[in-house]
RNA sequence: GGGGAUGUGGCGUAACUGGCAGCCGCGCAUGACUUAGGAUCAUGUGCCGAAAGGCAUGUGGGUUCAAGUCCCACCAUCCCCACCA
């Protein structure tokens, strides 16, 4: 009898010697295919790791480690995240270096997944938080400053570019291919004027300089940004969630402070197409489309009707340009309403409402993002005393301003069709402006009863709208659309227009805890540190509060501010910049003279399978692709997309139940505050490393949300213990006689090697794990049929041991030496389904009378059609049901079943 | 308001192209072996019914020889976006 299984014996043995083998070191880049599997790279928090941080580190390293058996070089790298709010908090309540708890953090990580067995190739571990990687971070922040989007080329080109051009020319050939290119809009910010060759040439450098920023894809700006009173830092748009910010559950607030943000909207059109390339869940797609928001619409220019302006320069025309979707709804447009920060309401406002003007755009200010998209909240607003000409018609129509028209998309200033938009309407009825209609539905009247829900009819005829008058929207309402914005071409007040919803990306924070900005603020403007001088080391500060103010802790240290051209940047950038690019580092992660090798990077990039949850759908891979972009631009990759394959995991829950105030049953979160943390360390005490990874795969489909039960790991265990057993001592403890052939278990393994493939491929773990199961079910049966040490039973245990090495590694490294074989398991081929052995020799069809199953019938799998309805036709079930008449239609479906129709 | 997902035994789930609903596991029940069992082995386990049989995949319709799967309507839950013109 051989001894028991004992994980806790045997996982620290073979972690240990696979350790001192560097057993799984990536192989040098060479002419072998190549599998990049990745995680995302976690964040080491200073609780270490739950059982559900698992549950994609677990199918990922078994996706590695059976890669590496089909004999494929493979990369399978981690690294942290370690810059960011969590630790620098942290470090400030414990009163210690944020450097020192981000080392004994991820060291805690590397301690787990080490216990769980995982494969990572630890000479490629990187740390974000290390001055050898952000380094690489300020080289790329360099190359975005140093960069612009030149619409004629689609692509990123050095800024050199284009202060020739402007000196050669001027900007106006450029904004004149951007003003006939619907698409273009974003290469540069929002009321760039198109200067003259003459007047660039007059400007001082520092000038120069802020009119270049308008182009620099990293560039900075003033401007009106989500604070956090509670971590008093700015967060991005995407970090902010129902008016609260995303770490701190803070309600943030409006503030107005230079930022630095990259140019993610210069990519809007590219980050949206090339979405059609990559192999990733639909719903994250999406998602990215969604948050990219393009609209394909028309610009209108309206005149500010002169009669009524009373502005500082009387003789200057001031024109007010919108953007709209529905061009086609022109000639129903009643009012204007611009955003309350637009430039323009200054110029046009009438002595007499200027007072009424100014309050409301200082209430708009104080007032929370929360409190200005209140659900139900009724519209404000306020007349600005102008008027504007509607060019279709020359209407004169008053124009007011809103905050529920926003500064920060189209042109931040709408035309009002309040019959056929929810929101103007809304607007109208409460300060009584007109609605006209110009849509008028199929068989129906519009009068003033039914006017209220107007703007729900999609289709109709046009009237009252000029040359398209009479016209029908159609399907899909595109034909007016298009009608009319050819008419406002033709007309000259309006053009084709795309716009995008994505704004630009900001990325500094004024946090001490992150990668310096190397930038220098010199007289003539902000300047890059020269790259021979990178990395700017993050310096060692006594206190890491920021400021009463928000500055950054780095302001206080004037050894670091002070550089001999100037004053250096205090800002520091947030986390994603260090995310948006460690996937490429990892192909050469210690090089310290280049951001990778291009044969390493070519080799191994883009990433084969990239693995995490579905929380960064829109954050970090939306950055990471636009980077990837950036960086294909200016030639250092060759990829246009990171990531070709991607897959979220589900989250795990506490397993305790919890019931909520109307009885309904849910599942908590597992946090650290609620006490009900299940920790990989106390399952793998228990129960050992390979039944937590089982487990882990076996627990519910991989992209479900699901709790954890505690009695799962013991039944996974029970599994291991049998497969101990039957490969160790298959002749103890036999069970009653049973019927299965030699032939029978050479084909369920092979079967099983096909299904445990194409389960692996599909990301369907659990039915793997079902499938081993069955196939170690199979394999006792055999036992008891008297087939142990048969030349198909030894055949079986090699191939059930070798599938087993990439679930349970350190089973499977035991099974395999104490069977014989050398040293190691993990070095070994997958074994090859032998596709003819898996064939079924007979198949058992089920017969049903008018779609009832009444019987079966076992018939060889080579019998033609004619046989086996003719087999089922004479089975018991069937001739009860049929009773001497003839059916009407016998219809078989090969190999599955024949219905008898009566 | 817009977009998306999900709904199957007591529980986690499975079901390939429209083809036996419930694989695998948990739990439970009975038995065996045991000084003992939170070990192991065997058998059973959707519901109703003694059985024959009938009923079952959120609800109601439809298509089909055949529907968990396709179509229509509805209900419930969850996620994302949201005064985005």
């Amino acid at each position: 009898m051989a001894d028991r299984y004992n994980p806790q014996e045997i996982e620290p043995k073979w972690q240990q010697r696979w350790e001192a083998d560097q057993l799984y070191k990536t192989e040098p880049a060479g002419d072998k295919p190549k599998y990049y599997i990745l995680d995302f790279y976690p964040y080491p928090s200073g609780e270490g790791m739950s059982v559900g941080h698992a549950r994609n580190y677990v199918p990922t390293d078994v996706i590695a480690r059976y890669y590496r058996m089909k004999r494929y070089n493979v990369l399978h790298p981690m690294g942290f995240d370690a810059f960011g709010l969590p630790t620098e908090n942290a470090a400030i309540k414990l009163k210690v270096d944020p450097h020192g708890l981000n080392e004994k953090y991820s060291a805690n990580y590397v301690r787990q997944y080490k216990l769980m067995g995982l494969s990572y190739d630890w000479s490629r571990l990187i740390n974000s938080a290390h001055d050898d990687y952000y380094k690489w971070t300020q080289w790329i922040f360099i190359r975005l400053f140093n960069s612009w989007y030149d619409p004629r080329q689609d692509k990123a080109t050095p800024i050199d570019t284009l202060v020739a051009e402007l000196s050669a020319q001027g900007a106006q050939a450029l904004f004149d291919y951007i003003d006939g290119h619907a698409e273009g809009a974003a290469t540069a910010n929002k009321g760039t004027p198109a200067i003259s060759a003459e007047q660039w040439r007059a400007m001082s450098k520092r000038e120069q300089n802020e009119y270049l920023s308008n182009f620099r894809l990293a560039f900075q700006q003033e401007s009106t940004v989500n604070w956090d009173p509670v971590d008093k830092v700015v967060v991005a748009d995407e970090e902010v969630e129902g008016g609260r910010a995303w770490r701190s559950g803070a309600l943030v607030i409006k503030r107005t402070i230079r930022q630095w943000f990259f140019r993610i909207p210069a990519y809007a059109e590219r980050l949206i197409n090339d979405l059609d390339t990559v192999d990733w869940p639909e719903q994250i797609v999406t998602m990215q489309r969604n948050w990219i928001g393009k609209s394909e619409g028309a610009e209108v220019e309206f005149q500010v009707s002169s009669s009524e302006f009373r502005g500082p320069n009387e003789s200057s025309r001031n024109s007010i340009t919108v953007f709209t979707t529905r061009p086609d709804t022109l000639w129903g447009a009643t009012f204007m309403v611009l955003s309350p920060e637009h430039p323009l309401v200054s110029q046009i406002v009438t002595d007499a409402q200027r007072a009424a003007v100014e309050q409301y755009i200082a209430s708009a200010k104080g007032e929370t993002d929360e409190q200005r998209t209140a659900e139900g909240r009724e519209k404000t607003g306020v007349f600005t005393g102008a008027y504007a000409i509607n060019p279709v018609n020359k209407e004169r129509i008053p124009v007011w301003i809103a905050d529920y028209v926003l500064m920060g998309y189209g042109t931040g200033a709408i035309m009002a069709v309040p019959a056929h938009d929810q929101r103007d309407f809304e607007f109208a009825r409460k300060f009584g402006l007109p609605v006209k209609v110009v849509v008028m539905p199929p068989n129906r009247v519009i009068d003033g009863d039914t006017l209220e829900r107007a703007y729900e009819e999609k289709q109709g005829v046009m009237v009252d709208s000029g040359p398209i008058t009479g016209m029908n929207t159609g399907e899909d309402g595109k034909a007016c659309i298009r009608a009319a914005t050819e008419y406002c071409e033709e007309m000259g007040f309006g053009k084709r227009r795309v716009n995008y919803r994505i704004r630009p990306w900001l990325i500094s924070r004024q946090r001490y805890w992150g990668t310096p900005i190397p930038i220098v603020h010199t007289p003539d403007g902000p300047q890059t540190v020269s790259e021979s001088a990178l990395p700017v080391l993050l310096p060692q500060v006594k206190d890491y509060e920021p400021g009463p103010n928000g500055e950054s802790p780095l302001a206080s240290i004037p050894e670091f501010i002070h550089a001999p051209n100037g004053e250096r940047e205090t800002d520091t950038m947030a986390t994603w910049a260090c995310s948006s690019w460690y996937y490429i580092r990892f192909a050469d992660p210690h090089n310290n003279a280049l951001i990778g090798r291009s044969e390493q990077i070519d080799y191994w990039l883009p990433v084969d399978m990239y693995v995490g949850g579905a929380e960064h759908a829109v954050l970090h891979l939306l950055y990471a692709r636009m980077w990837t972009k950036v960086l294909f631009d200016i030639g250092v990759v060759k990829f246009i997309e990171p990531f070709k394959a991607l897959r979220n995991q589900g989250m795990i829950l506490s397993p305790q139940k919890q019931v909520d105030e109307k009885g309904r049953e849910f599942y908590e979160k597992m946090s650290k505050s609620k006490g009900n943390v299940i920790t990989p360390d106390e399952v793998i005490a228990e129960h050992g490393a390979d039944a937590l990874r089982g487990y882990e795969m076996f627990i519910s489909d991989f992209t479900q949300t699901v709790p954890w039960s505690t009695q799962g790991v013991p039944g996974v265990r029970r599994w291991l213990d049998r497969v101990w057993r039957i490969v160790l001592a298959p002749n103890d403890d036999k069970g009653p006689a049973a019927q299965v052939s030699a032939k029978d278990l050479r084909r369920v393994a092979h079967q099983t090697i096909l299904r445990y493939e194409r389960d692996l491929k599909a990301f369907s773990f659990n039915t793997m794990i079902a499938a081993m199961m069955e196939f170690t079910n199979t394999l006792y049966k055999a036992r008891d049929a008297g087939l142990a040490g048969a030349p198909e039973w030894n055949e079986s245990i090699d191939i059930l041991v070798r599938m087993l090495a990439p679930i349970a590694p350190h089973i499977a490294e035991e099974l395999w030496a104490r069977m014989g074989n050398a040293y190691s398991i993990h070095k070994a081929a997958f074994p090859v389904a032998d596709e003819a052995a898996a064939k079924e020799d007979e198949i058992t069809v089920v017969v049903q009378v008018n779609g009832k199953v009444r019987d079966r019938v076992t018939v060889p799998a080579s019998a033609d059609d004619e046989t086996v309805k003719q087999a089922a036709l004479v089975t018991e079930g069937a001739k009860r049901f049929i009773d001497g008449t003839t059916p009407r239609q016998v219809i078989y479906v090969k190999g599955r079943l024949v219905n008898i129709v009566m």
